[in-house]
DNA sequence: GCAGTTTCTGCAACCGGTTGTGGTCATCGT
DNA sequence: ACGATGACCACAACCGGTTGCAGAAACTGC
């Protein structure tokens, strides 16, 4: 082990370049670089050249209050959803030097709570809250303390915060316009969970789909599932093949509610898209590659991300600027899962 | 926007409780309370707690020198294989109270310097690196300041840091049994790019599994894929048999390659694994669901990320333990892209 | 040549914690 | 009754930056 020579502060700069170290800081600076004499700081930058200064980050948001950091709360970074809207995210912060703060909360209102405040005390200057619950306390206060907070995927009862999102409801008419125009008439919806934003609106969205082209409650059931998981996807599915045999066609609230319903539709030698027809939602990677390639809207996650990431920074810059809502175009990406129903 | 009063520091919760500053923290510190009265103590934890104290990390990690932060370097979250890993280091480092900070590189060498410098100049206590080069100036800088490093997935000529990765000659090794045994002889591999670590071992470790078996060369052609993704398979594959039409199976780098191979056997009009099987490395998410559901070789990603970061924190411990390298058991997942050649 | 600016730089305080040192006071032994 | 011991706490310095303020030097105009 090399004796490790501690990293050079400014103050070392300082000394180098033979000025004080308060002359130093300002001329490292671009904002305050032309307050300082054009010979001197070429003198400093080179010292700090010479050094291989770096500042110390820390250091420097304990003193202007600022961090540069963004705090990132999903649910679980391994859906996949959430790699696209992270990426999103981060390559719209660090374009203006800002940096994302990731924290996973597993649905778990409490993790929710504890993951906030420790990105609080780490001083981020702002969060995205890509979070799937329909409410929570923490939003209230975070709304009180003046937090600056975007909302990703995911909206509250009251319009506290911005929110980027993309159409749902756009989307779910575009999906249910498409079976029907294929000639699906008893059209299923397999829903995600309505305790969180997303199932809730797209079943609401569903039934005013169904609606506008007139078809009766009963021959459109709604099942809802207990998580946007493949499982519950499957046994929701179980439950509707039992007591709607007659569906020719189901709308799932995500691709992963789709996979399991796909799995359950083999399970009851159904063929897909011959028997029933199939629609996903949100286009995650690789359901293009499963047999028969899913039919299912497509959602921008990286756009969302990087949207959001922007909102939050115009805020930053800007704080009493109303709480503009981005809401982004979807649409229906038609494969192979869908077909006209057997006549 | 409602007026913000900034939240409290140390010194609020010591004026409240009485008693200066420095005792606060010692109160609130568990490993110093026990230099502070008992009746005090709780005086100002009960302070602490009316004000909702939360400790400013940055200047606690600003006067400590220790920030409980660990740097990532990953080449692309997006990449199927990273979020698992990624939970894991979390996982095993948010048991410990640290926290991970993410930068992408993208693979490339300039990115993944500056972020390596970024991440520095926030004063992470060390880095686990998932990068996939096989080597970069970066590493001997490192290793020379003295900074404390775990490499993932990757390995470096020399052995300069500990290294956590699969055992990827053994993985490699059943693979190639497995289409032994089921009696092919005529076996390609398609391999990552050999600047990669993983693409360089796992070809050698081709190499010697088929010389193993008595294989020539001839019989065994390695055709070298310019990077580890669909397109780059398929066209790997597009070579393959217009030079080899003759090979019964394809043993890929890893899975993405894996599917772009997939994917030009059908467009050759060759059925898998009817005329050549297939089989992978890494076993991502959702190529279970492939058709044919895809036979590759397990990697325990989440463990390989939580081992990582367990390997580094035991090294911040204690500095001069020997550099322990981890190499975890791979094991082949057979399902229904391999079959006996046609006789 | 002198008052008034302007330009440049140093001083010192501050951000919010942690920690070494030393002083006060009660307690103890004799 | 008195010095020694130890428990407890306050003071102040420090981590490495930033920034308001003031003073020195140079420069302006008359």
């Amino acid at each position: 082990m090399i004796a490790v020579d501690k990293p050079p502060t400014i103050a070392d700069v300082a000394r180098l370049a033979g000025v004080h170290k308060a002359t130093a800081s300002r001329a490292l600076n671009p904002r305050t670089s032309d307050q300082v004499n054009a010979a001197t700081a070429r003198r400093v930058v080179s010292a700090a050249k010479r050094l291989r200064y770096q500042p110390n980050t820390l250091a420097r948001s304990l003193s202007t209050r600022r961090s540069a950091t963004i705090g990132v709360l999903i649910p679980d970074l391994t859906n996949p959803l959430f790699p696209l809207v992270v990426r999103g995210i981060e390559d719209a912060l660090s374009e203006q030097g800002y940096t994302a703060l990731l924290a996973n909360t597993d649905n778990d209102p409490e993790r929710e709570q504890t993951q906030f405040e420790a990105l609080l005390s780490r001083k981020v200057d702002g969060f995205i809250l890509a979070t799937a619950r329909r409410d929570h306390p923490l939003l209230r206060q975070a709304h009180q303390q003046g937090t600056a907070v975007v909302l990703l995927n995911r909206s509250t009862d009251e319009p506290l915060f911005p929110v980027v999102a993309g159409d749902d409801a756009a989307g779910v008419h575009a999906a249910v316009d498409h079976l029907v125009a294929l000639g699906h008439r008893r059209i299923a919806h397999l829903s995600g969970p309505t305790a969180m934003s997303t199932g809730f609106t797209r079943g609401r969205a569903f039934r005013s789909a169904v609606a506008a082209h007139s078809l009766a409650p009963a021959e459109t059931p709604v099942v809802e599932c207990g998580s946007y998981t493949e499982d519950s996807g499957a046994a929701a599915t179980r439950r509707l093949l039992a007591e709607h045999p007659e569906i020719t066609a189901i709308f799932a609230g995500n691709d992963m509610i789709a996979l399991g319903a796909l799995q359950e539709l083999r399970e009851h030698r159904l063929d897909c898209p011959g028997d029933v027809s199939l629609v996903g939602f949100n286009d995650m990677r690789f359901v293009d590659k499963l047999v028969p390639p899913l039919t299912t809207v497509h959602v921008p996650h990286h756009q969302l991300g990087a949207e959001a990431a922007q909102l939050l920074l115009d805020q930053l810059d800007s704080p009493d600027r109303p709480a503009k809502t981005v809401s982004l175009p979807l649409d229906l990406v038609i494969r192979q899962s869908t077909a006209p129903p057997r006549s």
